[in-house]
DNA sequence: GGCCGTTGTGCAACTAGTTGCACAATCGGT
DNA sequence: ACCGATTGTGCAACTAGTTGCACAACGGCC
């Protein structure tokens, strides 16, 4: 139920095409609702027909063009009314941590590697953020978009933190185990 | 891809019927891979067909009769080895990151409210999770299998108290803000 | 002994996200 | 002028998860 809220408030930020859509949702909203081309392309229909956006007018719109897309009113104020509106969370569902139950009944072969893996990305991703930050929160932000953009950063940077430090010991833990624990 | 191979863990866990599994799905796996009764169902009806489980003999097996399953050498395999593969992290989705995102836009209208609502949940979270460790890994946990789970406990406790801490940071923030930022 | 809530199993339809591919336009080299 | 890489848009089929409902059996209760 998210993808159309993401694809306007991406679009209200600044008008896009799909291509450039699909660009900004690989370093910014997609760090924490990510989508590929193809849904994004298949969802800016779906909103063209309910009239929530529309195509930027253009001389020639064919295939293989670049098609800009804004948001209309309708759509702001779905977005607002998205945005204002309580949900519940979603169920939680985390693979490496299921993986981890798995191999406490069948051995823990592999995991290790996966988990050096998993911390790497990790690391990468921390990095990625803390650029972020230091470029676009450097001092003094006070506007209160900024600090809402700089809460969500944090929000990333922490979790990417918390990742970091739980690898890090549970690799130390599996030092510790015997080779076999199945 | 996980749903089966998180049955799979539970019945080897413990052969159980699906009410049970549900149940038992409720306050240990389904933390951090949850399903419902249906999803879990027709999975065991799949895992039954491709010969990874088998239900367990019975004198009546009919409709509203509880039905248990217990898993198969192949069944046992099929873990063993996707438990093995290295798998890539999924992307990341986060609802109520993504609202922050758009409340810069259209504003900030019924967040904190809600932000207040996900902290009591994760807090209510928190204190199930430590109850679990206070009983289950009160002391001298040793064994292999008991280091694992406590692994992914600790990582469900981090997780929580990192929400916690994130979104008293962020009422905090809220507070200093004009009452309305869009 | 009929009613009702709980336990237990399950199907069908829907929604959301993923994968794989197709194809047009443009640009740079040759 | 042609060719291939890149940019840009998009459809179709599939997979996974969710929602809504149906229905049988059991256990008490009045």
């Amino acid at each position: 139920m998210s993808l159309p809220h993401a694809i306007l408030t991406a679009l209200l930020e600044k008008p896009s095409s799909g291509l450039e859509l699909t660009r900004r949702f690989d370093k910014s909203i997609g760090y924490f609702w990510s989508a590929t081309h193809q849904q994004i392309y298949r969802e800016l229909g779906r909103l063209e027909g309910e009239g929530l956006i529309r195509a930027l007018p253009t001389e020639q719109p064919a295939r293989g063009q670049k098609k800009s897309y804004e948001v209309l009113p309708a759509g702001r104020a779905e977005l607002a009314r998205w945005t204002a509106a309580s949900q519940d969370p979603k169920p939680a569902r985390d693979a490496l941590l299921l993986r981890l139950r798995a191999a406490a009944v069948v051995g823990t072969e592999g995991i290790a590697a996966d988990l050096r893996h998993h911390l790497a990305l990790h690391q990468r991703q921390l990095a990625e953020y803390q650029e972020i930050e230091e470029r676009d929160f450097g001092f003094g932000t006070d506007s209160a978009q900024a600090r809402l953009h700089h809460l969500v950063l944090r929000a990333g940077i922490d979790l990417e933190t918390f990742w970091i430090q739980w690898l890090t010991h549970a690799l130390g833990e599996f030092e510790q185990l015997p080779a076999e624990s199945g």
